[in-house]
DNA sequence: ATTGGCACTCCAGTCGTGCGAGTGCCAGCT
DNA sequence: AGCTGGCACTCGCACGACTGGAGTGCCAAT
């Protein structure tokens, strides 16, 4: 069983390895860290730390490295956050402040939190579980184009522009209109589909071909609306990762990928498991799944009005946890605050 | 001064480089192309070529490789488009085949571009120096947020949320959206701009309180209006820069970061000069200016409805320009169709 | 002008060597 | 029982020497 100052021996060689990149060793540790033990019992000590799969050699001959596992140990049990500066508060506060609306507020957001931690920044929009219909518009651009514009309380702004083949008149348009007022507003994003799903198949559904365009309408709405219920991500950051290439020993294309592909990293961050501070890490391997084998994503839960969210980073698993999960933390935080005055002024 | 078989040469050491990343001797040359003349011979074109600065020998003893100024001269010169395949052609047709707005066919052109390439794919949005204003449209969304709409004869559509801090009844609503209308309906973006200016400044600009909220309204419909200025790029496959590393000699990172950036490539992508079949080329250290000295782009003029743009590709000096060259035109031509047909269904 | 021949250069890979960091183990100490 | 100093051992790594081969430049001959 490993002792409890093993686990101090633990936290030294994270810490250092993350510092120095390089394999630690037992005489380095003794020299960087009061034990006030000599060196061949840390040896003693990190021999048991092998057994149990929380470092290996690399070599025969060289210091240990953390495996995942040392990691996960580190930030579970080990980490404390490293709290910010003031320097570094004032800087996630110049970032944030100023109005805008939902999208304006998350970008700025991502900067700050690439620009903190110098890693890729990930943001991912309020969850539209729990968000409502609060406007439905209608924009009529002649030649029988329409301008469908949906607006959830969460402040998400939608718009879609849809060919329905002719032309209405404001009487008619007003008519729609309220129809999908009373079918929609104040209704929670999953409900609204449902109900639209209904009146496409319901007895309306033989209407004539009147009725066709309208029914054109209401599919650019519900596909609005599902584009909604899909979570969506801002990033920034990305070239982060081809900053230190040491940093990742196969190549950064699969993390690219990822990057850009964006379903991936959603599905990452849905399933990462918060600890009771809404915080979560994902580490290395436990990424492999999703092609992110050598990377490790820490990410913080954030309150938009009711709707729970994340925002997070993602770096090598060989990454600053203390300081990362302190920033995310702050940044989660400072958001939530950003995102409730919205709400007030509302 | 260099031989006309002294430019077949050049074009033999540009394709084979770019086939086999590494530099090519007289004796490959006359085995894998037939010259018809012995290796000794080649070498003395060689000779000239390298006096010439088209090709350089990285070592005393190796074989040669195209400076930034022979790449040039293969493509002024020596290029010729190698027609895409059926499949390709297949390919771009069933990318960009589908309606959608503008966002939404510029994005599955990027796709395609970059699926066919293996490059970074960059568009650019058409340049609306040109575009007119064809809908401002308010929304009001209670609690005194406004949200505000304007769309372009291109196919733009750009909403924004503001704060005016009150909210209006139907009338005043209406009657500020026909001064929007008669101020901005039909004029070009930037004539729009000088009006909104002019208005803002001139002899009302002492007006009540009420008028201030007007007021802010019109400042975001000009907030607006200086985003369609501004071009704007899509891009995708920026994993492919990560995809064979030794393209690139240096780090990935200032590609990276200029993809992020976007000010700096759009610049560049405006500055390139087209031939007189609308395709451009920048090589190299022509783009040092830009932090892409290892880079080249190739690009090709489309035309959204009169408004003229650019659809290119990024990668490394070392790329295929026959096949790029080719493919970028390709699908700056159908882009152009796909727009014209939009254009015709108004 | 082109060619074959030849001497020359220099990269890239291989092998051997020595060094140093770090380990594991053990006997002795507290 | 736990800690420590010592010691032999293992490797990785940097360095230098050597060699093979690809490629060049030049020259005399055609």
């Amino acid at each position: 069983m490993v002792s409890e100052r093993g686990l101090q021996v633990l936290r030294a060689i994270v810490q250092d390895y993350v510092d120095t990149r390089e394999p630690v060793g037992s005489k380095a540790i003794v020299e960087r860290h009061a034990f006030g033990v000599s060196a061949a019992t840390i040896r003693n000590d990190m021999a048991l730390l092998e057994d149990e799969e929380l470092i290996v050699a690399p070599h025969t001959s060289s210091g240990r490295v953390p495996t995942d596992k040392g990691y996960r140990v580190f930030v579970d049990h080990l980490a404390e956050l490293r709290p910010l500066s003031p320097a570094q508060r004032a800087a996630i506060a110049s970032f944030l402040d100023g109005s805008g609306d939902l999208d304006d507020v998350l970008v700025r957001t991502v900067r700050a939190l690439t620009q903190l931690t110098g890693q890729v920044a990930i943001v991912q929009y309020p969850s539209f579980a729990r968000a409502t219909v609060t406007h439905v518009e209608l924009v009529q651009l002649g030649g029988g184009r329409m301008l469908v514009i949906v607006v959830t309380d969460t402040g998400r702004v939608s718009q879609r522009l849809t060919f329905v083949g002719e032309d209405f008149d404001d009487v008619d348009l007003a008519h729609i209109r309220a129809g999908l007022g009373t079918l929609l507003v104040g209704r929670p994003v999953r409900e609204g589909l449902q109900r639209i799903a209904e009146r496409l198949e319901g007895p309306d559904a033989q209407a004539p071909a009147h009725e066709r365009a309208t029914d054109e309408i209401v599919r650019a709405v519900a596909e609005e609306l599902e584009e909604f219920r899909q979570d969506k991500l801002v990033m920034a950051g990305s070239a982060n990762l081809a900053r230190r290439e040491s940093d990742f020993r196969g190549s950064i294309y699969p993390l690219l990928e990822a990057i850009e592909e964006q379903v991936t990293l959603l599905r990452l961050m849905g399933e990462m498991v918060a600890d009771e501070h809404g915080l979560a890490a994902s580490i290395g391997r436990e990424n492999e799944a999703f092609g992110l084998a050598e990377a490790s994503v820490v990410a913080s839960d954030y309150d938009a009005t009711g709707s729970l969210a994340r925002v997070g980073v993602l770096g090598p698993t060989r990454m600053d946890y203390p300081t990362n999960l302190a920033t995310v933390r702050a940044v989660a935080r400072y958001l939530t605050r950003m995102l409730e005055q919205d709400d007030s002024s509302r």
